[in-house]
DNA sequence: CATATGTCCTGAGAGC
DNA sequence: TGCTCTCAGGACATAT
């Protein structure tokens, strides 16, 4: 999504909108009328990511903070007549002359969980602080990794799952990487081996790049698809979520089971994954 | 503090 | 066809 919105950088906002829904609003700080006022006129500098959260910096030192939550996403230049539509950022190139070409930025929002927020650089560090935010998926090295989890007890999947211990990891890749970590998704954190947090690590990076590099998973109600409208790919390199009931791809013996943890539906193979600490 | 649960929303699909 | 039920890439407030 970042890398999407990454090819509007230089642009500057033309015209900017919060469409008029028959839906409950989503978040808006502040209220959608200021929100858009302080938008037109905007070049785009950078856009960056904290954790699943968007950031498009503006200058003045401004910040546009895109929280897309479950069903949230960014459309660039999308068909005429899109439902959902939370906001639209018309965006031109800087120069004097009128026919210059217009992009078309939107966050749409389906169930409306997601939020957009105008925030200054100095408040958004405060809100997005380390102690709030963890150490992102992508860079964190196994022994912090151990430390921050291996004193929990709630099951590793839960941990995976808790942004403020790590960030970027969502319901999906927490499922894929214990998988692909051989560690059943229950496993209470403080049982895990030095082996297995090794691994763990390893993994957690090895499936957050493979479904970078894929451009991430649209699912059958096809709600995820990248900034240009392309569906993802990495769904059908997926070993073990929402396939229970399937053979495991790996040992090829295991049916995967799905559990709930914490609520949210939880895929592995009892035969790759069993449950038991890692000495 | 860590952990468990309920809640915010809309829509799709299954089952009857 | 229409109803009810369950489920959904997430995070937060609240309670214990």
């Amino acid at each position: 999504m970042r890398r999407g919105v990454a090819r509007l950088v230089g642009l500057r906002v033309v015209r900017a909108e919060v469409p008029p829904l028959n839906l409950q609003p989503i978040k808006y700080q502040p209220e959608p009328a200021e929100l858009c006022r302080r938008l037109v006129g905007r070049h785009l500098q950078r856009v960056s990511r904290i954790g699943k959260r968007l950031l498009l910096h503006w200058e003045a030192g401004e910040v546009l903070v895109i929280e897309p939550r479950m069903t949230g996403r960014i459309i660039i230049d999308p068909p005429e007549g899109l439902s959902h539509v939370r906001l639209v950022l018309d965006m031109k190139s800087p120069t004097e002359r009128e026919e210059a070409p217009q992009q078309s930025l939107v966050f749409r929002d389906v169930r409306g969980l997601g939020s957009v927020r105008l925030l200054s650089e100095e408040l958004c560090r405060r809100e997005f602080g380390p102690h709030k935010i963890g150490p992102d998926a992508l860079d964190i090295s196994w022994e912090e990794l151990r430390d921050r989890l291996s004193r929990r007890r709630c099951a590793i999947k839960v941990g995976l799952l808790d942004q403020s211990v790590l960030a970027g990891v969502g319901n999906i890749y927490a499922s894929e990487a214990l998988h692909r970590a051989r560690i059943h998704p229950a496993l209470p954190c403080e049982r895990l081996s030095r082996v297995q947090w090794e691994r763990l690590a390893k993994c957690l990076r090895e499936v957050l790049e493979e479904a970078i590099r894929f451009q991430g998973s649209t699912l059958s109600d096809g709600a995820y698809a990248t900034p240009e409208n392309d569906q993802g790919g990495y769904q059908d390199k997926h070993c073990v979520y929402q396939r229970d009931g399937q053979r495991c791809p790996h040992c090829r013996r295991g049916i995967i089971r799905r559990i709930i943890l914490a609520q949210r539906s939880t895929y592995f193979c009892p035969v790759c994954q069993p449950l038991r600490s890692g000495r």
